[in-house]
DNA sequence: CACAATACCGGCCAAACGGCTTGTTTTTGA
DNA sequence: TCAAAAACAAGCCGTTTGGCCGGTATTGTG
């Protein structure tokens, strides 16, 4: 729990309550939002969406019952604002993992391995638990559905570019192949809490990754399938 | 909502009060507690696991909360039978499908198309909800994980049992691919309440089948992979 | 038939929930 | 400097929750 600002001087000298550090309101704000949503992320992760509540989130935040009324007037506006937070915090890495690797095949070829990274971050689980969670609240789902059909569609394009700049077209094949890993990753860190086999999960990879370098082989020609990348 | 049984004659007969049919208590226990359970399901299916409460369930099934608290005292106890119960409904299903094919290739290459049907099922969405739901609560989900432990295992050693009567060893690529299959498919089944694109099915469908028939041309030689098995 | 056991009924309770409200502290802008 | 605005604090309330209770109806048994 991440102090916002030192209340007290901490040292024994001889100013007894020293003012605290002048801070603008937008820093404040700021500050308070991201205490919350981390911690309605860290909930989600830990204990799952009926966990989440006003006062649970408030006391793991360290920060009172009102401030968070302030910030989120509702339950449904806590819960959107955290998922668009987390999607872009799994969008962010997404990107500055990729970046550092040359376009073309080396990008496209990271990305079943980085399906998985995601899949297991404390955000994605987040974003599972209350797309799972808020089917029983029509009005939540119906507020987070938009949102997350959006992700899914900037995703899918987003794959697209990075296969199309590694020369490969976007048929059939490769649709299939992404939609499965994307299922396959979400499913098996789902299952992970339950069924704690942690070999399944180099099993599932190196199936799906087979099947990329299949299909690689297939458009590219055996040339670029030389050497192995798993 | 199933009448349990007659309270009242309903013609303009001249019995006013018609005594209802003597049931034996095994069976008035045995039908209320199928009632309970398929209304839990039902719950868990359309509304999801924060829908399913005392209030909910009881009504959903037509019965009194003291009948409920009779037969499941607590909720714990009520989930517990729900799942088992719905994983029983799950086996009863694939026994009976796969009962209809010759044993071999033929029912083996059943298997995907069967995940996928089961997947869509009530009550495999129902054991979904409660997997997820109930990580916020440890004590059921204590009491749960075990359950689900065994059967996944056990339906591990029964996919098995199927592969080696088709002729096929259960190596790191079968094993590769059942798990595939059954991650993709509980995740599309649960990512369709949220993502209706039903088009994406049969893509992922396609690609877990072409994984297949080059795992059984690996095994078995090209000439069991001849024909379309999609 | 009498009496025990089981199935069933619906009101009740304490606890926890979401969110409203009033009051206090800090920052802002003129 | 000072009033308005924003951030923050926390008590309170109506509702809903899981579970408990005394009581009734039906079935089993000697």
């Amino acid at each position: 729990m991440a102090e916002l600002a030192p209340k007290t001087h901490p040292g024994p000298g001889p100013k007894p309550a020293a003012k605290p550090a002048r801070r603008r309101n937008v820093d404040r704000s700021a500050a308070t939002r991201k205490v919350i949503l981390d911690a309605t992320v860290s909930c989600l992760y830990k204990q799952g969406y009926g966990a989440v509540t006003n006062h649970t989130v408030a006391d793991l935040a360290g920060v009172s019952r009102g401030a968070m009324m302030h910030h989120f007037p509702t339950r449904q506006a806590l819960l959107v604002a955290t998922i668009e937070f987390a999607y872009a915090k799994l969008a962010d890495h997404r990107k500055d993992v990729l970046g550092r690797l040359a376009p073309g095949l080396p990008r496209y070829r990271a990305l079943i391995d980085l399906a998985w990274a995601n899949a297991q971050m404390p955000e994605d689980i987040a974003c599972n638990e209350i797309r799972m969670g808020s089917r029983s609240d029509p009005q939540i789902a119906a507020a987070i559905t938009p949102i997350m059909i959006q992700v899914a569609d900037d995703f899918g394009r987003y794959i697209g570019s990075v296969a199309r700049a590694a020369g490969l077209k976007p048929d059939a094949e490769l649709k299939g192949l992404t939609l499965t890993t994307a299922m396959a990753m979400r499913a098996m860190a789902v299952n992970l809490f339950t069924y704690p086999r942690p070999q399944i999960v180099n099993c599932v990879l190196n199936t799906l990754k087979a099947a990329r370098e299949r299909m690689i082989a297939n458009q590219l020609g055996a040339a670029a399938a030389e050497g192995d990348h798993f």
